[in-house]
DNA sequence: CGTTTTTGACCCGCGC
DNA sequence: GCGCGGGTCAAAAACG
């Protein structure tokens, strides 16, 4: 277990051992996928709603249906109105579930029941509650007992309502999904098309895809969409700030592109790393030796162009080459020397950390993880454990779990590669999130990304991190299952709400603090770097977890609003698309950040650009930037709340400048600990 | 009996 | 070239 604190005394110092958490339940989350499937629409929804608007009127285009998500906005509202009253109850109840079950649908309905129960309950209290349900025998007062009846009808008539905005909503989400998937393959093949492109040290502009065609005509302008979105979003948002302690951060060194690589793997996960990665971005985490290296992951390492197996792909063969090099291919690169790798493979790997703040040793992102190695940082007396995944063969998604020496009930999951296998629905959210982070960062942050980024993180990060406040995180029943997956963000909250997304739940028992998305660049090469974002939005594309990773930024991004006021007007969190996201977890912020080690500026605005024009070419995608964006913004600007046009102008640096990398990790890991 | 954790050794890149 | 720090390997132990 999870033990990492609490049950084997090493805890503080070896912590790792522990830990085996085992996410599983990896099966049971059928439900869940749905869930995610949905999820994806939902997203797209919000994204739509909330920032789309602007965008997608004025630019571009944006082929989704728009509008079908619009009408599920709306009929989120509606619901989300009726619903807000019991929210906390109804969370509560949720929670009792975990999200396990909870598609959206499901999600629909346990919020009706929640509702439900919770009316016919305060009945009975106000009343004389034995006399209504007893009614036949009751001999109490007959008008108690109208009463109750009167309540019992307009609760039935409610229900009804509710059912039949149910139906309404469901079908709204069926076409949403069927469009969403169409949408997201397109995608796909863009950016297949644009890694193609990328590869070769292509300027930024081409990025485009042919679908986008149109749109290329600039990209620089889809790029300034985008930034206007994040920067609409923030305004909404704004707030942002909040402490919300949940972090993400996505370290990016480099991405992996592979995401797609993993084409089926339906997620693309990547994950991200944290600071703690002083040196990742040296190494991100080869580390060693390969010597013997034995098996499947020596060869998937070495040989990773090669071979790579599995993938069954799905969607995505097509894509295989580039990406699979990227993957590993550092590591033995170096050995060999020769080896044809394509600048995708150099890119590789981008890394996400995630911060949550939580007494379980390992947060549940719903994969299996096989602890292989743990060490003493050098900075913090907590040692640092090294994972891999094992939920397939030859995965080679790694991860490393740490505490804050700060504050030891931080802990930060650093996740990289990408998975070769499809991830469960839990693991799907937490994998989308992070790839979101990621790829936000990637393209979004990448410009500004360093200086700016960083040094606005870093800060509010400290500040918040002090706050111990929740510290409250004791034990509670810390792991409800892992499989679930809230996952990342999710865990967080458990005590609180749940912040459900589109059918989604997401619970935060550790309660992230934030999510950050750091995306940075090892090599020098410019083309690395844009392979890095391409990749990341590619997986992100690719999979369904795509959305999930959407609704995730959305869910953060709400989160970070609510916590201050709760739901915001226009965008009131609260209710996007109809659902409401709570954020008990106090998402305070998102923030993503792009370094690039080498100097090279070109690289970095390749990079950036073609990560726009990614985002750019989905609407999802972009609302979901947006949303990271604003977070961060938010949480930049100002711990305290930021106010909308000041974060707007932060924001603006960032897509815009290039500036030079920064550090990267390096600032990052710092940061953290 | 299989799988995962533990843990010391090894490898690698980097800075000096 | 050496030492440092990070990351990984793999044998042995621990679990279930
Ligand atoms: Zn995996």
């Amino acid at each position: 277990m999870e033990s990492y604190v609490g049950v084997k005394g090493k805890n503080v110092v070896g912590g790792g051992d522990v830990g085996r958490e085992m996410p599983v339940a990896p099966p049971s989350s059928s439900s869940a996928a749905v869930g995610m499937v949905e999820f994806p629409a939902a997203a797209a929804g919000l994204g739509y709603a909330g920032m789309t608007a602007k965008e997608a009127g004025g630019g571009y285009q944006e082929r989704r249906v728009v509008v079908g998500e619009m009408d599920f906005f709306k009929t989120a509202e509606k619901r989300g109105e009726r619903k807000e009253p019991p929210p906390a109850t109804a969370t509560a109840a949720a929670s009792g579930h975990a999200g396990a079950s909870p598609d959206d649908l499901s999600l629909n309905k346990d919020d009706l029941t929640i509702n439900m129960g919770l009316l016919v309950g305060r009945r009975r209290n106000s009343g004389s509650e034995e006399s209504i349900v007893d009614d036949g025998g009751v001999s109490s007062n007959d008008e108690e007992h109208r009463e109750a009846k009167a309540a019992l009808a307009v609760t039935k008539a409610e229900i009804g309502r509710l059912s039949e905005e149910n139906k309404r909503l469901k079908n709204m989400l069926s076409n949403v999904t069927t469009k969403y998937n169409s949408l997201q393959m397109q995608f796909v093949t863009l950016m297949q098309q644009r890694r193609s492109v990328l590869a070769a040290p292509i300027h930024q502009q081409e990025l485009l895809d042919p679908e986008k065609k149109e749109q290329e005509g600039s990209q620089q302008q889809q790029q300034q969409l985008i930034p206007r979105q994040f920067i609409s979003l923030g305004s909404a948002s704004l707030q942002p700030d909040v402490e919300a302690p949940h972090s993400v951060v996505v370290v990016g060194g480099d991405v992996c592109a592979p995401s797609s690589s993993n084409p089926d793997a339906a997620v693309p996960a990547m994950m991200p790393l944290p600071h703690f990665d002083h040196h990742n971005h040296h190494h991100p985490i080869h580390g060693g030796r390969e010597r013997g290296s034995s098996p499947a992951e020596a060869d998937h390492h070495r040989h990773h162009q090669q071979e790579q197996p599995p993938p069954p792909p799905q969607q995505q063969q097509q894509l295989p080459p580039s990406w699979l090099p990227a993957d590993k291919v550092p590591r033995f690169l170096p050995g060999k020397g020769p080896e044809p790798v394509p600048e995708a493979a150099t890119m590789r790997k981008a890394r996400v950390s995630v911060r949550a703040r939580s007494d379980a040793p390992m947060i549940s992102d719903g994969c299996q993880w096989r602890k292989y190695g743990q060490k003493m940082a050098k900075g913090n007396p907590c040692p640092r454990a090294y994972y891999r995944c094992t939920m397939a063969a030859g995965c080679p998604v790694r991860k490393q779990v740490q505490r804050c020496a700060e504050d030891r009930t931080v802990l930060i999951t650093t996740y990289e590669g990408n998975h070769n296998h499809p991830l469960p629905p839990a693991a799907m959210a937490m994998a989308s999130t992070t790839a979101a982070a990621a790829s936000m960062l990637l393209s979004g942050s990448m410009p500004s990304a360093d200086g700016s980024l960083m040094a606005g993180l870093d800060p509010h990060r400290r500040r918040r991190r002090p706050p111990p406040p929740a510290s409250s995180t004791q034990p509670q029943p810390p792991r409800p299952e892992p499989a679930q997956l809230q996952a990342a963000l999710a865990e967080a909250a458990r005590p609180v709400a749940l912040p459900q997304l589109f059918g989604q739940k997401l619970y935060d028992q550790s309660k992230l603090s934030a999510v950050q998305a750091v995306a940075g660049t090892k090599g020098s090469d410019g083309g690395a770097l844009a392979d890095t974002v391409n990749a990341a939005t590619a997986a992100i594309a690719s999979d369904p977890n795509f959305t999930a990773v959407l609704a995730a930024a959305l869910t953060s991004y709400i989160g970070s609003r609510s916590g201050s006021g709760g739901a915001g007007a226009g965008g009131s969190s609260g209710t996007l698309f109809g659902q409401k996201l709570y954020d008990q977890s106090k998402l305070s912020a998102v923030q993503a950040v792009a370094g690039t080690k080498g100097s090279d500026g070109g690289a970095l605005a390749d990079t950036v650009n073609a990560a726009t024009a990614a985002i750019a070419s989905d609407p999802n995608f972009t609302a979901v930037l947006a949303a990271a964006l604003t977070s961060y913004i938010g949480s930049r600007s100002g711990s305290g709340g930021a106010g909308a046009g000041g974060s707007s102008g932060t924001v603006q640096p960032l897509m815009s400048g290039g500036g030079d990398s920064c550090s990267r990790d390096d600032k990052i890991g710092e940061q953290n600990s």
